[in-house]
DNA sequence: GTTCATTTGTCAATTGTGTAGACAAAATGC
DNA sequence: GCATTTTGTCTACACAATTGACAAATGAAC
């Protein structure tokens, strides 16, 4: 079987953001909410870098968008977790809350 | 100011267990609690080589225990959040809920 | 007090993850 | 056609994670 590997820390909100964006996930639309939500600067090489690695691992799928957009620029590629990206994110995750429970509390200091 | 960094997947999960054990953490134990709890499997080396670094970064404090252990062996290396890394975990604690909010769903599937 | 097993820690080298900067494709508006 | 906008790709580098072999420091056996 495969050796287990664990998600990196942009990995893991990269799915995070693909999930919560369903079938509009892009390349720039990700960058700029990780931003927004979590103050989570990227290059957009290292946003693109990312996901093709996610790609590449089966975490991810990914189509070309319609080549009709309305208003200029290049054609959007988007991503989706594959049934493999869900599990990978839940294994961490659970990992993580695991880990964090009991401590919750030192979230909320200033 | 210093440029922002954040805290790679495994650097989290250590600097957490060294929360959870207060004064008794050091290397073995730290190893021995990550995959009792999490089923994270280290290697010896890799356990001690993200500790350095995470004392290197300022986040964990170290000192040598006492010499006199009663059954044998080297002596052990004690570890220690400081200011700086609870800072840190908070950071990147934070960034992963908001991520995960709206999501906990997923953590319940087989 | 030398040898043995146990427990813990260190080092060197490699692979995997995250980052930036320069570049280019594909569309629109003039 | 030419400039502009939006998005994606490529190359190269820095940082994080992992392994395997090695060694220090203690107690126990003799």
């Amino acid at each position: 079987m495969n050796k287990t590997t664990y998600l990196g820390e942009l990995e893991q909100m990269i799915l995070l953001v693909v999930l919560g964006q369903g079938d509009d996930a892009y390349g720039i639309s990700i960058r700029n909410e990780l931003d927004k939500r979590v103050g989570r600067k990227l290059s957009r090489s290292a946003a693109y870098t990312t996901l093709e690695r996610l790609v590449s691992k089966g975490y991810l799928l990914t189509r070309m968008g319609d080549p009709d957009a309305r208003r200029g620029g290049r054609a959007k590629r988007y991503y989706g977790l594959s049934a493999k990206g869900r599990a990978a994110l839940r294994a961490s995750g659970r990992a993580l809350f695991e880990l964090w429970a009991g401590h919750e509390h030192l979230l909320e200091e200033a």
